[in-house]
DNA sequence: GAGTCATTCGTTG
DNA sequence: CAACGAATGACTC
C-alpha cells in the first residue's frame, strides 16, 4: 500500500527531465514536507523504479546523496554511471555542474 | 508505539 | 573549510 506521500514523491521525481537532476529539499518542499530524509524514504522503496529516476535525486549540496540503500560504495557508484549517461558528470562525489539540477516553478 | 533513515541547518574549531 | 550535534517527518516492524 503506497500513501499519498510517496505518490507525491514519485511524481516530483518523474518530473524531473532526462540529463538533469533534483534535490531531496527541492523534491521535500515541493510536495509539501518539512523533512527531505522522508523523501530519501520513499525513494529507498521505490515500487517504481524504471519509472522513477531515483538516481536523479542528489542531496542539497550537490553529493550524490545514497542509492540502493547505501550512502557509499556501489551503489553510489552504479548511481553516478546512471546519471554519467544522462550527460550528468560527478567530482569528488559532487554534483560536477550545479546548473544540472532541476528546479520546479 | 518504538526504531530507523538515501537529509539538512547551525555551531564550534 | 571541516567535524559534530540537534531537528524534522515518514515508513517499517
Amino acid at each position: 500500500m503506497l500513501t499519498d506521500f510517496q505518490i507525491r514523491v514519485y511524481e516530483a521525481v518523474s518530473q524531473v527531465p532526462k540529463g538533469r537532476v533534483s534535490t531531496y529539499k527541492i523534491i521535500a518542499g515541493y510536495i509539501g514536507c518539512g523533512s527531505s530524509r522522508a523523501v530519501g524514504q520513499a525513494l529507498r522503496k521505490n515500487p517504481f523504479a524504471p519509472e522513477v529516476p531515483c538516481h536523479r535525486v542528489i542531496a542539497s549540496d550537490l553529493s550524490i546523496g545514497g542509492f540502493k540503500g547505501g550512502k557509499e560504495g556501489a551503489a553510489v557508484a552504479g548511481k553516478q554511471k546512471l546519471l554519467a549517461d544522462e550527460d550528468v558528470y560527478f567530482v569528488d562525489g559532487r554534483l560536477k555542474e550545479k546548473g544540472r539540477i532541476y528546479k520546479p516553478g
